[in-house]
DNA sequence: CGCTCATAAT
C-alpha cells in the first residue's frame, strides 16, 4: 500500500477512478481508517464519487462498525440519486446488517427495486447476524416465489441458519433442492450440511458425509471440530458430550497428520475443546502451537486460550495468557473476570473490572454475573449491591436470573436467610430451579429445615425436569426422615421417566483420558487403587474426617431406604489414579458427571493435605479446587 | 463492487 500511494502521490491528475482504486486497496488490506481519510480528500478535491467510491467507503464502515458515517454515506447516496442503484442497496444492506441494525438492513433491501441474488444472499445472512433465523428462512420462501435463483452462496447461507435453529427438516430440503440446481459436489455446500447434521445431532449422517469426501479443505476440518466442540457443551448426556470432546481431539490429530495447517478458527474450537474435557495436557501443547503458527496473536484464540485455563484451574497460566494478549475485547476481559470469581479470588476479579472499565470496555450482563458472583464468594453483599445497582442505572442492563442467583447465593453463604428469601419475593419475575436449589442447599447447611422445605415445595411446582434436582430434593428428605416424600419424590421421578443418574469420572493424563465408573474394578490398576484410598480414608479419620454415609442417588429402586453401599464414587477412583501415575507435584484434574457429594467433597480436602497435591474437580455445576485441606467452592452450593 | 460455510465469555 505504501508504493500505491506513493504512485498516487505523484499523479498529475487524478480522476475518480485513481481515488476509488486507493480506497478499495485501504479497505481490502484492512485499513478503513485511512479509505475515509482519502474520502474526505476527494470530496474536499470537488470530485463526484460514483457508486464504486461509495460501495468502498460503506465497506470501510462495516468493518470500523460506524453507523453514524454510514448513515452520513448513505445521505450522499440520496444526494447523488444513485439509491435505486441495486449495489448500493447491497452495499447498504450489508452494512446495517454488520453494524447491527437489522431493522434498517432490512427496510434497505427493501428499497431495492431490482433485487438479484446478492441482495437475496445479503439479506438472509442479515438475519443470520442478527438472531433471526426463522425471518431468514420467511426470506428464502419469498425469494423462491420471486422465481429468483439461488447460488451456492445463497444456499450456504440459509443452511447456516437452518444450523441456528436445528431446523433439520428444512435444512434437508434445502439439501436436495440444491442438488436439483447441480450444486451436489459443491464444497461450501456440502461442508454446511455436514455441520448442520453435526449440530442437529445426527452425527452418523455427519459422520459418512465426512467420511465420503474427496476433497477436504481447511473449512471442513474446522466445522467437523467445531461441530464436535459445541456438542460438549450442549448434549443433553455428561458422557455423550465427553465422547464429543474426545472425537474433536481425535479429528483435530488427523488434520494436523494431514498436509494442512490449522488456522485461528481450528485453534479457537480446539481450545474450547481442551476446557471442556479439562485437559490441561493437550492444551499446553495447543498453546505452543499457536505460538509457532503465529495464531495466538489472534484475540478470539487468545480469550479461548485465557479460557482453557481458567477451565483447567491453572490460574496463574490464565492470568500471565492474558495479560501477554497484544489486544483484549470484552470477552477476554468477561473470561479473565469469571476466572478470578471461579477460583474465590474475590478481589482480583473486581480489580480486574475496574481496570476493564479504564480501559473504556463496556461491561455486558455476563461481566456483571461474574462480578457479582465474585463478591457473592467473598460475602461483600454491599459491593455486590452497589454493584447491582451500577448494572442497572449506568448501563442499563436488566437483570436475569444468573444475577438474581449470585445475589441469592451470596445471603445464603452468609446464612442470612431471610434477607435471601426476602430478595426473592422482591424480584420482579418467577424464580426458576436454580433460585431455589440454592436456597435449599443454603438452608439445609444451616439446619433451617422449615425454610428448606418450603422451598423444596415450590420447587417440585415448577416439575425440574432433570435428574439432579431430584436427586437434591431426595437427598433432602431422606436425611430428614420425611418418608412420605421421599416416596413422592421417587414416584415423580418414575413418572417422568428420568433416566438414572450415571456417576463416572475422568482424568486426562497426556493424550490419554481414563474413565471410571462408582466401585470401578476394570482397570490394571484397581487394586493400588483401593489400597490407596483405604490408606487415605484411614489417615484422614486421624486428622478427624467423619465419613458421612452419602445417598445412592444413582440407584432408583426402592430397596427401603438405603443408604449408599457404594464405597466409593468415581471421582475417588479418579483421584487415587492420578495420584498413581501422575508426576509428583503434578496437579489432579478430574471431571465429574453429575454434582460432587459432601462425603467425597470433604475427603478429598483431607486427601489434599495429606497429599500435599492441589486437586482440580470440575462437577455438574462447579469447579473445585482442593488445596492444602480447602476448597475455592467455599464448601457451598449445590453438593448432593 | 456487493453475498457463503468454520472461532472466544454465564
Amino acid at each position: 500500500m505504501e508504493y500505491a500511494r506513493g504512485i498516487f502521490d505523484k499523479l498529475p491528475k487524478r480522476n475518480v477512478v485513481t481515488w476509488t482504486a486507493l480506497m478499495t486497496g485501504y479497505v481490502q488490506n484492512s485499513q478503513p481508517e485511512l479509505a475515509i481519510q482519502v474520502f474526505q480528500e476527494l470530496l474536499e478535491s470537488g470530485t463526484y464519487p460514483t457508486n464504486y467510491t461509495l460501495g468502498a467507503i460503506l465497506n470501510a464502515c462495516s468493518s470500523l462498525f460506524s453507523i453514524e458515517l454510514g448513515k452520513q454515506i448513505h445521505g450522499y447516496i440520496i444526494k447523488y440519486q444513485i439509491e435505486s442503484d441495486t449495489s448500493m442497496g447491497n452495499a447498504l444492506c450489508s452494512l446495517y446488517s454488520k453494524c447491527g441494525s437489522f431493522e434498517f438492513a432490512v427496510k434497505a433491501f427493501r428499497r431495492i427495486p431490482e433485487k438479484n441474488v446478492i441482495s437475496w444472499t445479503t439479506v438472509l445472512s442479515a438475519c443470520g447476524d442478527n438472531g433471526q433465523a426463522e425471518t431468514g428462512l420467511r426470506f428464502f420462501a419469498e425469494m423462491l416465489s420471486e422465481d429468483a435463483k439461488p447460488n451456492e452462496f445463497t444456499l450456504t447461507s440459509v443452511l447456516s441458519l437452518c444450523c441456528i435453529i436445528h431446523a433439520l427438516g428444512f435444512g434437508e430440503q434445502v439439501h436436495s433442492f440444491s442438488i436439483k440446481l447441480g450444486f451436489e459436489s459443491n464444497l461450501s455446500i456440502r461442508n454446511s450440511i455436514m455441520y448442520l447434521y453435526l449440530r442437529s445431532g445426527r452425527v452418523d449422517e455427519a459422520r459418512r458425509l465426512f467420511d465420503a469426501m474427496e476433497t477436504i479443505t481447511l473449512v471442513t476440518w474446522n466445522a467437523m471440530i467445531a461441530g464436535y466442540s459445541q456438542m460438549v457443551g450442549c448434549a443433553k448426556d455428561d458422557l455423550i458430550a465427553h465422547h464429543s470432546g474426545i472425537e474433536a481431539l481425535n479429528i483435530f490429530l488427523k488434520l494436523k497428520r494431514s498436509s494442512m495447517k490449522p488456522d485461528l478458527f481450528t485453534f479457537s474450537s480446539i481450545l474450547t475443546v481442551c476446557s471442556g474435557l479439562v485437559a490441561l495436557d493437550q492444551g499446553e501443547q495447543i498453546h505452543a502451537q499457536t505460538i509457532k503458527s503465529g495464531f495466538l496473536s489472534d484475540v478470539v484464540v487468545g480469550s479461548a486460550l485465557v479460557n482453557m485455563y481458567n477451565k483447567c484451574g491453572s490460574i496463574e497460566k490464565a492470568t500471565k495468557a492474558f495479560v501477554e494478549m497484544p489486544t483484549r475485547t470484552l470477552i477476554s476481559w468477561t473470561s479473565m473476570i469469571t476466572g478470578y470469581a471461579q477460583h474465590g479470588r474475590s478481589l482480583q476479579a473486581l480489580q480486574l473490572f475496574e481496570d476493564m472499565r479504564l480501559a473504556g470496555v463496556r461491561p455486558n450482563k455476563i461481566t456483571f454475573v461474574g462480578v457479582l458472583s465474585a463478591c457473592s464468594h467473598a460475602g461483600m453483599v454491599d459491593e455486590a449491591l452497589s454493584y447491582f445497582e451500577m448494572m442497572k442505572k449506568k448501563y442499563k442492563i436488566k437483570p436475569v436470573m444468573d444475577h438474581f442467583a449470585c445475589l441469592i447465593d451470596m445471603f445464603v453463604r452468609l446464612g442470612k436467610l431471610q434477607e435471601a428469601f426476602d430478595f426473592v419475593k422482591k424480584m420482579d419475575f418467577e424464580p426458576n430451579e436454580c433460585i431455589w436449589s440454592i436456597l435449599i442447599a443454603g438452608c439445609r447447611s444451616h439446619g433451617n429445615m422449615e425454610l428448606a422445605f418450603y422451598a423444596a415445595e415450590r420447587l417440585l411446582e415448577l416439575k425440574p425436569k432433570d435428574g439432579e434436582t431430584y436427586a437434591l430434593l431426595l437427598s433432602m428428605y431422606l436425611s430428614a426422615g420425611k418418608w412420605k416424600d421421599v416416596s413422592n419424590v421417587r414416584k415423580l421421578m418414575r413418572d417422568d421417566r428420568l433416566g438414572k443418574l450415571r456417576d463416572w469420572s475422568s482424568v486426562s493424563i497426556k493424550n490419554k483420558v481414563y474413565s471410571f465408573k462408582p466401585d470401578d474394578k476394570s482397570h490394571s490398576q484397581s487394586a493400588d487403587m483401593y489400597k490407596l484410598l483405604e490408606d487415605l480414608v484411614e489417615k484422614a479419620q486421624s486428622l478427624g474426617y467423619v465419613s458421612q454415609k452419602s445417598l445412592e442417588m444413582t440407584d432408583e429402586e426402592d430397596k427401603g431406604e438405603t443408604f449408599s453401599s457404594t464405597v466409593h464414587h468415581s471421582e475417588k477412583l479418579g483421584v487415587a489414579f492420578g495420584l498413581l501415575n501422575m508426576c509428583r507435584g503434578a496437579s489432579i484434574r478430574v471431571i465429574k458427571s453429575i454434582s460432587m457429594c459432601r462425603d467425597c467433597h470433604s475427603l478429598i480436602k483431607y486427601i489434599s493435605l495429606l497429599t500435599g497435591r492441589e486437586i482440580i474437580i470440575r462437577d455438574s455445576k462447579r469447579l473445585h479446587q482442593f488445596n492444602d485441606g480447602h476448597c475455592t467452592c467455599g464448601d457451598f452450593g449445590s453438593l448432593l
